[in-house]
DNA sequence: AGTGTCTACTGAACCGGATAAGTGACGTGA
DNA sequence: TCACGTCACTTATCCGGTTCAGTAGACACT
C-alpha cells in the first residue's frame, strides 16, 4: 500500500505541491476556498506528512528523547519513571510529538546517545533525569545547543531549563511531622549518593535535625533497591540506639523497610514509624499503609513537557519549581512507645 | 554547531558523496584502503547519518514503536512494561534502532497512532501488547504491511508474528502445586477480562480444576489495581466455603490480597495461601515472600526485539512460545490449616 | 593494437516535504 | 489607460542521504 504525499494531494485537487504545503500548514498564500478543499482531500486519504521528509527540509523532526540510565531490575519497579513517561505523553501527544526512549547503562553513554541522536537529527530535544553534581552532560548539551530540560536540581545546570521540587522543604515539613509526634532519633535510607537530589535531601535532613536539637542525622546511602533498602534497615535497628522513625528516599526501600521491622519482631508504627518518599499504590497496599510525602508525577512529567516543548520552538525557558511533594499521614506513623 | 554530513566527508577524503555512501555502510565500489580512510575521517569529525535524509532516500527509518493502553496509573506500578522495555532495548541499541513510545487511552487510538506513524514513515515496524480476541489492530496492520510482532497469544493475529508464553501450563503448574499441598478450594482473580492471556488463562485454570476434581473453579475478572484486587480478595474471603489458596494475575493484586487477608486477621499462608503471576522485586519485599509464576520478562521482550528487527528486515517471521512461567515457591503457600 | 572485463569511482536523479522567488490575473488610483 | 500593488498561486531549489547509470583506467588475453 502506498503512502499518500502532498503530490498525490496536489493532483486530485488540480494545485502545485507548494500550495498544499501552505495550506496543511497554516501559511498564507493560499485562498480560504482552496485551503479547505486541500484539507478535506488530505483527510479523505488519510494523509499524514512524512516526518523524515519534514525534517530533512530544516523543520522539526518532532521527536524528543529520554534517556534512563538506571539498571533494568530497579526499573521494572520503580513507579517513577513510568509516570513521568505518562505525564510527559499527554503533552507530547497533544502536539504531535513521539517520545523517543532509550536505556543507557551509564551517563557517559547518556553522552553519547545525546551526540547521536543530534547528529542524527532524531531528535529535537531532550529530558534529562537523575542530575549529578557537576553532570558530565551539561557541557555536552551546551555545546550541541540541544534544548534540553532537566527534571532536578536545583541549581547545576547552567543555562538550560530544569524543573524541580523543593525536595529540601518536603524533608523539612517531614521530620518536623515526626518531631512533633515525639521521635527524637530519626534516621533516614537514602538514594544513590551521587544523585543531586539525593544531596539536597541529606543535606536538608541534617540541617533540619540540628536545627530541631535531634541527637543524631544518619543517612545511609542506597540504591533505591528492595534489597539495599532491606539491608539498610537491618543495620539500623540492630544497634544499640535504633531509631524510633526511619525515613525511605524512595516507596519501594519502604515497603522493604516495613518487611523487615516485621520480620524483626518490631510493631509499626509502635516501635519504628516509617516514611516513604514517593507515594505509589505501593505504599497504600501494604499494612500498615505508609505515610508517604506525596506529589503527582504525572503532572510533574507534563510541566516538563510543556518547558522542553517551550524551548523546542526556540523559546527561553527559565528554572520552574513544581511539584513538591507533600506529607501524606497513614498509619505508618504514630508517637514512640 | 554544524552538523558534519557525507559532503563534508567527501570533501575531506577528495572522493564523491556516492563513495562515502558505499564506504559508510559497506557496500561494494569503493577500496579497502579508501573505505579505511573515509571511515577514520568519518570518526573523527564525529560524523552520524542524518536519520531523515535515510529514512527518506528509502531506507529503514531505524526506529520501532511500542504503543501501551494503560492507565497511568496502573502504568506506574505495573513492572511488566518496563522490563519488556528493558528488554527491548538491549537488542534495539545494539543495531541502532531507536524505542518510539506512545501511551494511549483506547485501542482505537492506537490504531490511529499507527497509520500516523506508518504515514509518517516514523517506524520500521511495532510491538503490539495487550492481544485481545478479535483484535481490531490485527486487520489494521495487515493492511498497512507494517511489520509487527505480537507480544502474546497464541493464536489471533492471522499472518503477523507473535511470541507468547504458555500461560495454560503455567497456571496448570501452580494449580497441581496447590493440590499437592492438599487445596482443594482454589480461587483465581484474573487480568483484564477482554485480553486473550486472560481468557487463555481463565479456561486452562478450569479444565485443570475440573480435571482435578476440585469443587469450584472461580475466577473474579479484574484490572491489575491494587484496589481492585483487594476489593476482589475480599469478596472471595467473606463468602461461606472461602477458598484456602488464591492465584492473582499479576503482583501488583497478590500483594493487595496479602494485605486484605492480613487485615482480615487471616495468617499467611496457613489460612490462606497465595500465587503471584510475575514475580518483581515487589514479590519478595513483603511478608511472607509471595510465591510467583517467575518469568524473565527482560529476555521475553529482547527475543521479541529479535522477532521485529527480522520482520523489518524483511525475513518471515513465524510464532514462538518463549519465556513460559515456572512457579518459584516461597513463604505464602503451604499445606491448609 | 584491439577488444573485453573488472575495479573504483563520479555524477545525477530521487525520496517528500518546506520555502524563496517568480508569474499572471485582477483591482485600484491617478 | 497605464503603472502599481496585492493576491493566489506555480516553479525551482534545497535538505542529506541512497542508488543507479556511466566512465576512466588498469589489466588480461588474443
Amino acid at each position: 500500500m502506498k503512502r499518500p504525499t502532498i503530490a498525490d494531494i496536489a493532483q486530485r485537487a488540480g494545485v502545485s505541491k507548494g500550495a498544499v504545503s501552505y495550506a496543511l500548514n497554516g501559511q498564507p498564500g493560499v485562498s480560504e476556498a482552496t485551503r479547505q478543499r486541500i484539507v478535506a482531500i488530505a483527510r479523505e486519504i488519510g494523509f499524514n506528512a512524512n516526518s523524515a521528509a519534514r525534517a530533512l527540509s530544516g523543520a522539526s523532526a518532532r521527536a524528543v528523547g529520554l534517556t534512563i540510565c538506571r539498571p533494568a531490575r530497579i526499573l521494572s519497579i520503580e513507579p517513577f519513571f513510568m509516570g513521568l513517561i505518562s505525564g510527559f505523553e499527554a503533552e507530547l501527544a497533544a502536539r504531535g510529538f513521539a517520545l523517543t526512549l532509550q536505556v543507557v547503562a551509564t551517563p557517559e553513554l547518556e553522552i553519547e546517545v545525546y551526540r547521536r541522536w543530534w547528529g542524527e537529527r532524531r531528535v529535537d530535544g531532550v529530558f534529562v533525569t537523575d542530575l549529578r553534581e557537576d553532570d558530565v552532560r551539561i557541557p555536552v548539551l551546551q555545546e550541541l545547543q540541544l534544548p534540553a530540560v532537566v527534571i532536578g536540581g536545583p541549581g547545576g545546570t547552567g543555562s538550560i531549563a530544569q524543573i524541580w521540587s523543593n525536595d529540601a522543604g518536603a524533608i523539612t515539613e517531614a521530620v518536623r511531622y515526626l518531631v512533633a509526634l515525639g521521635h527524637r532519633r530519626i534516621a533516614r535510607v537514602g538514594g544513590l549518593p551521587d544523585l543531586l537530589h539525593t544531596r539536597t535531601r541529606t543535606t536538608a535532613f541534617g540541617d533540619v535535625c540540628r536545627a530541631l536539637g535531634l541527637d543524631e542525622a544518619v543517612t545511609t546511602p542506597s540504591d533505591y533497591t528492595g534489597e539495599e533498602g532491606g539491608r539498610a534497615t537491618r543495620r539500623l535497628l540492630i544497634g544499640a540506639d535504633r531509631p524510633t522513625a526511619i525515613i525511605y528516599d524512595n516507596d519501594v526501600m519502604a515497603v522493604a523497610g516495613l518487611a523487615v521491622a516485621q520480620e524483626m519482631g518490631l510493631a509499626v508504627p509502635a516501635d519504628l514509624s516509617i516514611v516513604a518518599w514517593d507515594d505509589s499504590p505501593l505504599c497504600s497496599l501494604v499494612h500498615p499503609p505508609l505515610t508517604a510525602l506525596s506529589r503527582d508525577i504525572a503532572e510533574y512529567g507534563a510541566h516538563a513537557a510543556r518547558q522542553l516543548l517551550a524551548a523546542v520552538d526556540g523559546k527561553t525557558v527559565g528554572n520552574v519549581e513544581a511539584g513538591t511533594a507533600h506529607l501524606t499521614p497513614r498509619g505508618s506513623t504514630a508517637p514512640p512507645r
